[in-house]
DNA sequence: GTTGAGCGTT
């Protein structure tokens, strides 16, 4: 079963494939979205990861957790569903 | 600097 994975107060400079690496030394990712301000392209500083394995994903939520990345300590949890855009 | 986007109909 695949699991979202929320990856907060990245710093600006992270790049998605250093996500990526992050987490597939836990298992494999399926996907990886840096999230920007879609108005003003300035980057919102966090992210989602999607893991193939949910036990994996809870093992790396555990382990990055709090965790330096790029001089900051991000924040990793459990992704909220995302709300649909209501267009219709 | 902390919970996404896209497409004019998914």
């Amino acid at each position: 079963m695949s699991k979202n994975i929320y990856v907060g107060n990245l710093a600006w400079s992270t790049s998605e494939t250093e996500i990526r690496d992050a987490f597939a030394a836990h298992g494999e990712v399926t996907s990886v979205k840096l999230i920007e301000d879609r108005e003003t392209g300035r980057p919102r500083g966090f992210g989602f990861v999607e893991m193939s394995n949910d036990s994996d994903a809870l093992a790396a939520i555990g382990d990055l957790d709090g965790k330096d990345f790029g001089g900051r300590n991000i924040k990793v949890n459990e992704a909220k569903p995302r709300v649909e855009r209501p267009r219709w």
